[in-house]
DNA sequence: CTTCCACGGGAACACTGGGGTG
DNA sequence: CACCCCAGTGTTCCCGTGGAAG
């Protein structure tokens, strides 16, 4: 240890070392989810329909609207992006007004920013909040139709927008009918193959006059994938034969995603780095895999919001406390006011508390099961579902929560 | 068949941060 | 400036419901 620190004070710089030519990577940006490859391998059909229908913008007529659906990472947001750039400079060629807008409705998730956000778009000024919608639309509107145009706009994780009502789909959808000069089209993009269940069903079939289906890749496409982003990211001859397979493998067995796949690989390639190693092998991988896992917990558990940590921390008190696994919900419940208590912050109602257990359930981090006791009613059992030492650390890095520690660990015979 | 209890959907409410208007 | 309007978010309140033990 010692004299690790005394050889790194000898050296000119701190950062000598560090962003000295490594020896694995020759661009590490194309393994990078937000890079959108030249090449898409496996997605030709997807890549031929929607250019199919998306031509007549060229020929001065109305895309039908689009739903996409499939999983995460299977090439959706790349697809997309791809071929709206390929459009956009066959447009620009012919001279015609066409034009694509790629929204993230995660971002813009209710029907006032959504507009809003259009609307400054097409240059009209209006506020983030504060004036009634129909006011923000319309502005959208006229500045849309100032000219003769063609918009396509793609609103990606849909299903984001539509869980706080679908009024404002209804109103993109039949807005063609209100303009004089522009046109619209919309591709809705969405992971959750079950969200057109919770549309009205005017908007159902509006929206998806055509569907395009994104299957998840299998582990010899996701291999494709990654030899061609591989030949491009590393140097000749770092990767071990089996570093690819298994990192495919390894993605495929989750759900097919290439986002995961490529993460792996160049968490992979940054360890082999750190270990100054010379190849990347299938311990790296390896090694990888579980810092991704890791990784994944300690995030989520971060950004979770207050109330919500604390009921986890409930949960995790209650697994400390007694040797079982599970916990009914009033059980948690009766621990989550104790600690509400010991820290100093108001505690919410029961119904409340449920909600955010089901988040929990949700997110992963926790397992509940609702189980009928018959004559005594019904509860949820709650187990945590990931390891204790992920996530005490985590939770405890709160300021707000530190007094938790502290806590005296009560005897059986007092509950 | 009854009975019990939390589950979970939905309405109602409070609060926030911004707008326009007189 | 005071005042009310508006969208959005987080919460509480109310209540019908599922389903096995008794």
């Amino acid at each position: 240890m010692c004299d690790r620190v005394a050889q790194r004070y000898t050296m000119d710089n701190l950062f000598e070392e560090l962003i000295g030519d490594g020896e694995i990577f020759a661009n590490k940006e194309v393994l990078r989810p937000t890079y959108v490859p030249e090449h898409l391998p496996h997605r030709k059909e997807q890549i031929k329909g929607l250019a199919d229908i998306l031509s007549a913008a060229l020929k001065e007529e109305t895309p039908s609207n689009i739903l996409i659906y499939g999983k995460t990472g299977t090439g959706k947001t790349s697809t997309v992006k791809y071929v709206s750039n390929e459009l956009e400079k066959m447009a620009q060629k012919r001279g015609s007004n066409c034009s694509l807008l790629y929204i993230n409705s995660e971002v813009f998730d209710t029907q006032y920013r959504l507009f809003a956000y259009l609307a400054r778009v097409f240059n009209r000024r209006v506020p983030m909040i504060g004036w009634p919608t129909d006011m923000v639309y319309s502005e959208f509107k006229n500045g849309i139709d100032a000219e003769k145009r063609c918009v396509i706009v793609i609103l990606d994780e849909v299903d984001k927008l539509v869980s706080k009502g679908d009024e404002a789909l209804y109103i993109l959808t039949r807005i063609n009918g209100e303009l004089t000069n522009a046109r619209i089209s919309l591709i809705g993009i969405s992971n959750d193959l079950t969200f057109t269940e919770l549309l009205d069903p005017r908007v159902k079939s509006s929206l998806g006059e055509e569907e395009i289906i994104f299957p998840p890749y299998n582990a010899a496409q996701l291999t494709d994938i990654l030899d061609e982003r591989a030949a491009m990211a590393f140097y000749d001859t770092v990767l071990d034969d089996a570093v690819i397979p298994l990192c495919a493998a390894l993605a495929a067995s989750e759900h097919g995603d290439a986002r995961r796949a490529l993460d792996l690989l160049r968490l992979s390639g940054e360890i082999a780095e750190r270990a100054k190693s010379k190849k990347v092998s299938e311990e790296h991988v390896r090694s990888a895999c579980q810092k991704l896992e890791m990784n994944k917990v300690v995030e989520v558990v971060k950004t979770l919001p207050l109330q919500s940590k604390i009921v986890l921390s409930s949960v995790l008190q209650l697994s400390k406390e007694k040797n079982k696994r599970r916990f009914s919900s009033g059980e948690v419940y009766n621990m989550y006011r104790r600690l509400c208590n010991h820290v100093g912050i108001e505690a919410l109602t029961q119904r409340r508390v449920t909600d955010f257990i089901s988040e929990l359930d949700i997110l992963g981090l926790v397992n509940a099961v609702i189980v009928s006791k018959g004559r005594y009613g019904r509860t949820k059992e709650i187990a945590l579902s990931v390891p204790e030492e992920c996530v005490q650390p985590v939770l405890l890095e709160d300021y707000k929560l530190k007094a938790i520690s502290t806590i005296r660990v009560r005897t059986q015979i007092t509950l």
